[in-house]
DNA sequence: TTGTACGCGTTATCAC
DNA sequence: GTGATAACGCGTACAA
């Protein structure tokens, strides 16, 4: 159990000096005779010495060492951004620790607190649908705590976001879809809480508009769990009982486009021929499916990579956060496949 | 930047008591006036106080915090094992330090060693695919360092293996084939230098036997990288050059498992009517492809929660390495859907 | 009932 | 060129 790691003590110890002598060896500081040194690194190698990380923290109060608060693991989106974050966080020397909420705020709240027990040096986050008031994280951004949200972003005026453009990616996505001559566009929405729920919904609507179609407010439902199943159930719905047949789904998710795409299947309808299908987010599946769906990439690596550069440069003060009065935002890319094009 | 998190210390300084009273005070230790525990409780409450978790850290040479090393986060089984993990840890108060070794052996020991710097109290390990030798892990274990090793694990003496049963999930898969009336069946299989692999192929040859089918070693193809895009290379060119048509692909993976649906329709083939189709892992897309695939569901959520349950009860001294001589074993579930049914 | 002193591993500061 | 000491925040054996 007891590694018995090797320390400073140890080594000056046995070779008869003093710690300090042995820590400025190790670290190459001027004023130490080359033999002391050689002796030093020989004896520290031989021992397998590695520095206490935690001796470190508690002397520099640097952890090196950062959080990440989202609401799932599970995700295709949340687990590209956690390998972002992860690759630029162990490139610079940075240690990861990891809590999802599961959605709910109250373990929000507690994952905050536990990593600022362990004196995290910042944390990123993406907040979870129950979150609707933010003091929790306008408490310490007051305080000059670091931290940089990401996806999921709140309306404050401190906080610092990574998100992508969700607007302009719903935009092309629907932009497409009416150029490939289809007109009644459903747009099967996320939770209206979200801001990137609402960007998709413009973007969807101002494309329609810029396009000279009108916008129905019957088109636009709600799917707020955002699973298959749902929003197959939802668009059998639409499908069955609206007077005016709808010929495109346009999905907020991919979950969502594939239950659209079910239920599709399930009344006989053609997809691409009668109805085009459009997701967002490019999960994994979208080619493997048939036909296969044409989704809305976000480039959720970079999201993870970009945060966690900021996060770092702010906590090592090589930016300030007045220089992110703006959100970073992160372009995405339509990937038309069979599901949108006839 | 500077949290100025209250400490002890400014506890003691305003109450004109010292740290020591405070500290007991806290802990409910006997011995401390009701007046006293009172006041200072109300203060600490009012300072908004939380122990610092590194001083802890320090004087303990505890940290609670665990570590987890996996090849991947972007990837349904691994993640679903995190969020296992994740529960497990958070409920019995640790702190969960993840990094990903992209399959790289030197990122395993690099993180390996990051994490010890870090005093981190033990560590999940599932291995990376270049990993062949295991002197970076029985170094630890000889030390008395608790290592669970979960999915990928070494075949030493001295290992704790949290697995599922890969033999008989594939046994099962591949006895399902059989029983719908496939017989020449091909074994898209993993890296062999993973026993997970040779244990499904083991699964795989056992059931042949067992219903009196001969095995025949040219329908045993080894799928290095685990892609679609390679299985399905691989099972067109087994279709298009065999004399012999197989008529059922049994994959090591779903990913496999979807190659060899792409690489049969493009051949013409119906599945499952021609050919009958089955995976291992039932990712998430299993049911949303058409025809839905047949997978071998394994409990990710449970592996990781079982790991990190034996781990940390390894860590408390709860229970002995020696009580898990033989690795621990979770069944897989065959789901049945129409990729195999005719 | 409370305070003093020390140690966990490291480094900055001052002294020799 | 090297050593002694204090400090980071906390818990605890020992004193009072």
């Amino acid at each position: 159990m007891k590694l018995e790691q090797a320390t400073i003590k140890d080594i000056a110890k046995e070779l008869n000096v003093s710690t300090s002598t042995v820590s400025r060896a190790l670290k190459d500081y001027p004023g130490i005779s080359l033999e002391t040194k050689r002796k030093v690194k020989e004896l520290a190698d031989k021992m397998n010495y590695r520095p206490n990380a935690i001796a470190l923290s508690l002397r520099k109060s640097r952890s090196y060492t950062i959080g990440v608060i989202i609401p799932e693991v599970v995700h295709f989106f949340f687990s590209t951004v956690i390998s972002g974050i992860e690759e630029v966080a162990n490139s610079r020397g940075y240690n990861v620790i990891l809590t999802q909420t599961n959605e709910k705020l109250a373990r929000e709240k507690t994952s905050i607190a536990t990593m600022l027990a362990n004196q995290i040096d910042g944390v990123l986050v993406s907040y979870s649908k129950e979150t609707t008031n933010f003091d929790h994280f306008s408490n310490l951004l007051d305080k000059g705590f670091p931290i940089v949200f990401f996806d999921r972003v709140p309306e404050i005026a401190e906080s610092i976001n990574v998100i992508v453009d969700d607007y302009s990616g719903a935009y092309e996505a629907t932009k497409h879809l009416i150029q490939q001559g289809y007109r009644k566009i459903v747009h099967l929405s996320g939770p209206s809480n979200l801001k990137i729920s609402k960007e998709r919904a413009r973007g969807y609507q101002d494309a329609l508009i810029n396009h000279g179609l009108s916008i129905d407010p019957n088109l636009i439902v709600e799917c707020t769990k955002g699973t298959d199943d749902e929003a197959q159930k939802i668009a059998s719905e639409i499908i069955d009982t609206y007077p005016v047949k709808p010929d495109a789904f346009f999905a907020h998710n991919d979950m969502a486009a594939v239950g659209a795409m079910l239920a599709c299947k399930a009344a006989g309808l053609k997809v691409p021929e009668q109805v085009g299908i459009v997701g967002f987010s490019n999960w994994q599946f979208c080619s493997m499916i048939d036909p296969s769906l044409t989704s809305v990439a976000q480039p959720g690596f970079r999201i993870g990579a970009k945060a966690t550069e900021i996060l770092l440069d702010l906590i090592e003060k090589k930016v300030s956060p007045d220089d992110f009065k703006s959100s970073v935002v992160l372009e995405t890319e339509l990937l038309v496949r069979k599901s949108s094009v006839r």
